[in-house]
DNA sequence: CTGAAAGCGCTAACAA
DNA sequence: TTGTTAGCGCTTTCAG
């Protein structure tokens, strides 16, 4: 069947396009029993009017971007659903980009988006990211950025994070309380802000308590699993080795579990460990894992709802936007002392 | 700025429009020179071909849709990334829509996909789904629909899936193996073609063994964690309570670990364990799980690809496509004999 | 209350 | 090799 569009739906019912047209948006300008009969008349013939049509004319999309740098990982998940779910409200079509943490590919993903195909955009740097230009670019042609987690520092657009500093701070005050004297952090990407503020919270923590931040106990983990665990069996081979350990992303607990089981070392007598983590089976892990978690559907939904005011609301200053949502530090079996 | 046309830029270069778009098209028709010329003012004016407008007069959005119940969840999210993997070589576009397992919401998606806002569709129905009309009547608009994993039965469309008959069988079979002569079978919703199919490999596994299938011991799972819990923890109070748990989807795993090790039953001593899962932490459990897992990251770009071929090859009966890409038995200790 | 007409930005048939 | 022109299907002024 040949689709039906505005035109064929205005001669079947004898109407002029524009009459069908402003009655489809219930004007008030067209009699209700007109109404009524092109409601009728588009219900029966099935008519959608075309996305691209209206989106060219009235230069708008109603669909946004979320660019991220991997979407399986359960926090990143959980933030696609939560700005999917007020998306899905607001009427704002959701498309996905993974940058697979290449700056390059971020790059041409934003360039690519200047098109008129979103309205705004959501997103989460890669771990190459270091310069802005390529936000600042697409913000020039007055499409709205709004940054969640992974965010880049020295530029005003909204951002939607939590309290990484503070977290990083808890965790290591959580691991001296519970008798740890070496504390190691594993960090990633320092190009990440989220790592360095963790780390800063790790080492203000240290000092504030008097104890001194070894470079040592900093340990700089890799991309990929192969390489995390062998890092982290050297580390945890060395005669003088951590006895807590601070995971700063999901990825790095399953290699940590790992080595410990293979070198037998006992978690937490030995060595107590925390991790940042969204990952439900936390809880289940032997020993349970202690987590810093984010609240990270949380963030997707008020990232989400910010650009939609962005896009919506005249006379908003949503640049101004800087929202930290405190994460979670949920206390289980491998940070705690052991009876 | 005022953002750069298609006929800002003609006037700029003083060419026609048709001149500028086809030596942007790198056509035949275009000196050298010419495009040259084009291709440079281009680039310095920043000029992007507006999607809608392209997409309009050519009929095509080069996007397509992704119509999921489910993102939080290690199967969808891998999946996904074969998705996106494959549409960001092909030049394609991917919105995400989730179904959150209602059959309404479903339909909802379907019905607002014909309106030429994409090309073609991916989807895993929800648990809801058991008739299939919405998905004909998009086929009916000339949109292609390959189901991948979740499919419905009596339709002819491409579907993308695991020997989920094989699956359970070779699940339950491992079972038997070990020594196991009670094996309940946790089953989700009756209306997903993957649960029926995984039963009734069970089914076939113990009749082929001579073993009675005692309903008893085919348990009804609800959707939510506390549910599941309690219908799990009844099942493992039972004074005649299983030896050996087939569970059927990744997330009943954390309900059932922690059931176990409230109610204090050892396993796999006294319990053996599998299921249908693509978490990485099964190996990090206590005790490793055995899982089935399943080629979520294949199925995602098998699917993706022909959904690609089905819109771009002329002739291609892609509606007969119908493959089956085997899941993995990972034995870990959860399932065997221990010593 | 209804209709005519312009045009969003692009592509492609046809003309020159 | 380049240009003219007619739309894609819709929204929106403006006129009636």
């Amino acid at each position: 069947m040949s689709h039906t569009n505005i035109r064929s739906l205005a001669k079947e019912l004898n109407l002029s396009i524009s009459t069908v047209s402003k009655a489809l948006k219930d004007s008030y300008e067209i009699s209700y029993e007109t109404k009524e009969r092109v409601l009728k008349a588009a219900n029966e013939l099935n008519y959608k009017p075309n996305a691209f049509a209206s989106g060219l004319r009235r230069k708008k999309s109603n669909t946004i971007a979320v660019v991220i740098p991997e979407v399986a990982d359960s926090f990143f998940s959980l933030a696609i659903k939560g700005i999917e779910e007020i998306s899905q409200t607001k009427g704002y079509h959701v498309l996905i980009y993974l940058t697979y943490e290449s700056w390059k590919k971020e790059q041409a993903i934003l360039e690519d988006l200047k098109n008129g195909r979103v309205d705004g955009i959501l997103m989460s740097v890669s771990s190459e990211t270091s310069c802005s230009k390529h936000i600042k670019s697409v913000l020039d042609e007055d499409i709205p950025v709004i940054l969640f987690d992974r965010i880049v520092e020295g530029m005003e657009v909204a951002k939607i994070i939590t309290d990484d500093f503070e977290s990083g701070y808890k965790a290591t005050n959580h691991l001296i309380e519970n008798g740890c004297t070496k504390i190691a952090f594993l960090s990633v990407s320092t190009l990440l802000d989220i790592n360095n503020k963790r780390l800063a919270g790790y080492k203000k923590a240290l000092t504030d308590k008097k104890k001194p931040v070894e470079e040592r106990f900093i340990i700089q983990c890799g991309n990929d699993f192969k390489t995390n665990y062998e890092i982290l069996k050297e580390a945890m081979l060395h005669s003088d080795k951590p006895d807590g350990i601070i995971g700063s992303v999901e990825n790095l607990i399953t290699p940590l579990y790992l080595v410990i089981k293979d070198l037998c070392i006992l978690s937490p007598s030995e060595v107590k460990l925390i991790s940042f983590s969204n990952l439900q089976t936390a809880e289940i892990l032997n020993p349970t894992l202690t987590t810093i978690t984010q609240p990270a559907f949380e963030i997707g939904k008020a990232a989400a709802t910010i650009l939609f005011n962005a896009l919506e609301k005249r006379n908003y200053n949503w640049k101004k936007e800087n929202i930290v949502i405190p994460s979670e530090l949920c206390t289980r079996e491998s940070s705690i002392i052991s009876k």
